[in-house]
DNA sequence: GAGTCATATGACTTGTGAGTCATATTACTT
DNA sequence: AAGTAATATGACTCACAAGTCATATGACTC
């Protein structure tokens, strides 16, 4: 946890600082991140950081939780929405959907979470991390066992094997679409989802019923 | 490329300088892999390793390439096989069955190379890298493009959406299996891979037919 | 056994960047 | 306005590990 007098400071330098740590790690990696550069972006001196974290460690471990709250204070009503009763065929659209758009509004943020939740940065992995990844484990496991109590997932097929098929696939075509916007920078980010509309349509079908000819 | 003085070296000692960088490189990542670790555990002086190679880099990538080559080497014949005119759907049982075969045989090398294939050690990513990766991709839409015309895939469905859908799952369920085999230590790698037998049923039906219920 | 390569060695140099600290600045109190 | 507490600053320390190099060892030739 960061130091008292970081949550002194006037909510806008938090984020100053906060946003140049996350660019800084996404852009060099933990080892290769440079406090000072983080400093100098934020337009802070270097001893400052060191009024805020105890280490690089404490300021790379608080970018994650910052980065997270940030982004269920901001788009945690379609988080908690899709828990309900959402069709796991469904659920990939909207996730994906929901992520162009976050892309779109905090491109940093949505590409270094992927990042951790990847294992980059596995040199400073903490409980933290293991359990954000096991907190999407756990929902995907949900909708699989509503949606066999509901009758439209295939009931001889374990929970857990569902479940790797269903966090591959979407994990995959996530990053699919991540490095569209990736690679074309910023601008790619501009146009509408729904040029990916067949693509994602595709994905749903073949989650539901395959590869198979039929 | 290391210098000649390396490769005038006897067989048995370049294996062990190599394992004994991977295995560096496998524990502590690419920054914080340590040469003067590497060259202990080879049983070496420091300064030898810098007749050898140029630099930390230069030792990086040329694990990267000696681990692939080894591999390529000792289990070649599978592949060109498997290159052949194999059914999509046996692919996973083929490759993952195989891949327990190399756990149990090359336990390092096959990490090592899947951490390099996910995108860690991403500091010192170069084209044989991109390579490698490019050559899988097409492998696998080689197989989806057969499938299409022998007529088990269906054709409804762009190639590059069935290639992420096959990659996505093929990739997840190969992490999988490797965290069984890596968290469990060298002993679980001693079992059969017939206890995954009804699990990778279970995948390559779900490839073939989708999650749906009928 | 003298002379000439090729290789081995580990103490040393050196760049780097995390973390410190004495001092300056600002903010707040009476 | 004086006094005190909180925060800001950047020059400095210092540990670490990549990379160097002078010297030692060995291998091979005549």
């Amino acid at each position: 946890m960061p130091k008292d007098t970081f949550f002194n400071l006037e909510e806008e330098k938090k984020e100053k600082v906060m946003r140049a740590a996350i660019n800084e790690f996404l852009l060099h990696g933990y080892e290769n991140g440079n406090i000072g550069t983080v400093a100098k972006n934020a337009g802070v001196a270097k001893g400052s950081m060191y009024q805020y974290f105890e280490s690089k460690k404490e300021l790379f471990l608080f970018c994650v939780k910052w980065s997270t709250e940030l982004m269920i204070r901001k788009y945690g009503k379609h988080l908690t929405r899709s828990e309900r009763h959402i069709n796991v065929f469904e659920y990939m659209y909207e996730n994906s959907k929901e992520m162009w758009t976050q892309l779109k509004e905090e491109r940093e943020l949505v590409i270094f979470l992927q990042n951790v939740f990847l294992g980059k940065y596995s040199s400073v992995k903490d409980e933290s991390m293991e359990f954000m990844i096991r907190m999407i484990d756990q929902q995907v496991l949900k909708m699989i066992r509503e949606g066999k109590e509901n009758g439209y997932i295939r009931k001889d097929i374990d929970d857990s094997i569902l479940a790797i098929f269903m966090t591959g696939v979407s994990m995959r075509f996530k990053e699919y679409l991540m490095n569209k916007a990736r690679s074309a920078g910023e601008d790619i980010v501009d146009e509408d989802f729904s040029q990916f509309e067949k693509e994602v349509k595709g994905i749903s079908e073949l989650l539901r019923n395959g590869m198979g000819e039929k």
